[in-house]
DNA sequence: TCGCACATGTAACGTGTTACATGATTCA
DNA sequence: TGAATCATGTAACACGTTACATGTGCGA
């Protein structure tokens, strides 16, 4: 029996419900009021993610019968699923996760304050920025590919791609200094 | 009869092939092997979307009897698969785009070559860095709803967001000034 | 009374992911 | 002989998207 991966999505609630509990709604408004928008805020997605994440005994609700409104489900996490989100925060992180998953990279630092644990925090960034400083190199050996004689327009994409990696990795070396600051 | 919007691999392979003729097979290696690899390059994914693609109309193939190896299929744009492409390359871009589709908006000034019209790509420039300053403040007005009392990463997480978005903004302007130049 | 905020859900559809299948040629 | 490269494809599955459904209470 292997564990099943959740989805970003199912991480992104578990995280949040980490936070406190709350109802699929809120859940919602945070998605369609905060830059977590990238994550759909549609009841489609919230309302099945959160039944699937309950099947899996990684959250538990409770019908919240204080408001006088339709009744509300309040969700919070399982033993399980905290031992989980655990897991994903603490996972190394790999190259690829760079090159193509840093916004789940950066939802995974968001929720990192759950693992009380500076030590890993400081690892965490610190590998990020490597992993980041050694895409950009890879990023740069690919302009060099691009021929000359072409027009510009793919060329200065890349380097779109170059100009945010390398914001990224100076953040993370920021955000790095604030927590050797606090020691 | 509405015309079905192509997702946005279908936007990125039709976009190639006006670079050059290639195959699926082609493709699927520029997928893997460069920047634009957050898209799949995985066969169940390409060759399914070339065939969509062709059944639209929008590309054509003729098989390649020359290799002495497995044939294989060579697809070109057609005339209706330009201009679907030119008229998505000069749609105006919202804020919604830019608070969660940035990479397709790069990847929309990749293929902007096809357009050949320097003030269109000027004009897109333009209007992308100002939507990014939009948003970028939007993001900062978002830091402060962030309850000071809780755990810093929350706060730190939104702000990698802003690092990235103040360096594309810079991007932009940094290209807009290349084209400028060139005149 | 009209609409909005609250609150949860289902159904249809299309697409991406993963794994599998096939088959020829080249190289160790 | 076996593995790798070339080259195209199919099938099962799960997920996200969109649209629809339902029902209460409050304010304009």
């Amino acid at each position: 029996m292997k564990a099943k991966e959740p989805t970003v999505l199912e991480y992104a609630l578990l995280g949040l419900l980490h936070q406190q509990p709350q109802s699929g709604y809120d859940l919602r408004k945070i998605f369609a009021a905060t830059a977590l928008g990238s994550y759909s805020s549609s009841p489609g997605t919230v309302y099945p993610a959160l039944q699937r994440l309950e099947k899996r005994a990684l959250i538990t609700g409770r019908v919240d019968e204080r408001t006088a409104l339709r009744p509300r489900k309040v969700f919070w996490p399982t033993a399980a699923g905290s031992e989980l989100l655990r897991l994903w925060l603490s996972r190394p992180l790999s190259q690829d996760d760079v090159a193509r998953r840093l916004d789940e990279l950066m939802l995974r630092f968001a929720f990192h304050a759950v693992l009380d644990d500076r030590v890993a925090t400081k690892e965490f960034l610190r590998s990020l920025a490597g992993e980041i400083d050694a895409y950009v190199r890879e990023l740069e050996s690919q302009k060099d590919l691009i021929p000359k004689a072409g027009p510009v327009h793919p060329r200065l994409a890349l380097e779109a791609g170059i100009y945010q990696y390398r914001a990224a990795a100076r953040w993370a070396r920021m955000a790095l200094g604030r927590f050797e600051d606090e020691g």
